[in-house]
DNA sequence: CAAATAAAATACCTATTTGTCTTTTATTGC
DNA sequence: GCAATAAAAGACAAATAGGTATTTTATTTG
């Protein structure tokens, strides 16, 4: 449903927004470890999301990636259109060029309300809660 | 959300769906032309969904392809995993290894109902349905 | 049968995504 | 200042998706 970059990027957050000691920094090598995702691969997805201001780093002994109080107010939306780009969430399911609510293509009407549910599910949960329910029910990431 | 060779094949086969004689065969070379799509890439996917028994086509003068009445019954969901596998409708939105219902990763619950919903509706509405729709709505493909 | 037609098969090419590795730069602590 | 650490930056490699072109095979019709 989305790319592996963003699946990745979300285990990420969610990992590092569930450590005990918020400011924590952990090392691209053991995210990638406790995650499972390619070393270098993950490294360069961070990078990109601190480039992006989704995420925190710092650099030397002791340093790492983290999630600054700002950071965790962004939603799992503000992620996936950092990654993937805006278009997304905007633009027909199933690429048809002309369709939009005046003009809608042949699936549109059916789709449209299971569309903007999933929409506004990802646009109104942000980091912190997420931290939470996963803590409160012990959710593994 | 789908790729291209997905969006295709569904706009060729509901524009096929669409004609006013059910046999009648459309050429590769003027289905891309009417659906604006790059014809050689058309005509690979075309041959596909044939080989995956989606579509029906004839060879020589007068041939080009064609839906059945079998072929009509399809509905999308079987055209999109033919395409692209049974794992786009099965298998956790944001990838997360273990996700289940008894075990849910942290956005399971709240997408599930929406998730479920547009499987749904992709499910059971048919080719024959779609096309109906189209024409008494008068839609552009 | 011969010519025309159109799908099927095949061979490539290009761009993007995913993944790997090395070098550079900044920071910390002795 | 020096050594260790860890992100940043950059260069590639492999796999997949998307796209183009040519050759082969089957069918129809005169």
């Amino acid at each position: 449903m989305f790319s592996k970059t963003s699946k990745y990027a979300i285990r990420a957050i969610l990992y590092l927004a569930t450590r005990e000691d918020p400011e924590q920094k952990v090392g691209s090598k053991s995210l990638a470890n406790a995650l499972d995702i390619p070393i270098y691969f993950l490294a360069k997805v961070l990078q990109d999301l601190v480039w992006k201001d989704i995420i925190s780093s710092a650099k030397g002994p002791g340093g790492g990636f983290y999630l600054s109080e700002e950071n965790r107010k962004n939603s799992i939306t503000d992620v996936l259109t950092a990654v993937e780009g805006a278009e997304i969430f905007r633009g027909c399911v199933l690429g048809f060029p002309t369709c939009s609510e005046k003009n809608p293509c042949p699936l549109h009407t059916q789709l449209f309300s299971y569309r903007e549910g999933l929409r506004y599910q990802l646009n109104h949960i942000n980091i912190n809660d997420m931290a939470d329910r996963i803590n409160r029910h012990n959710l593994k990431i």
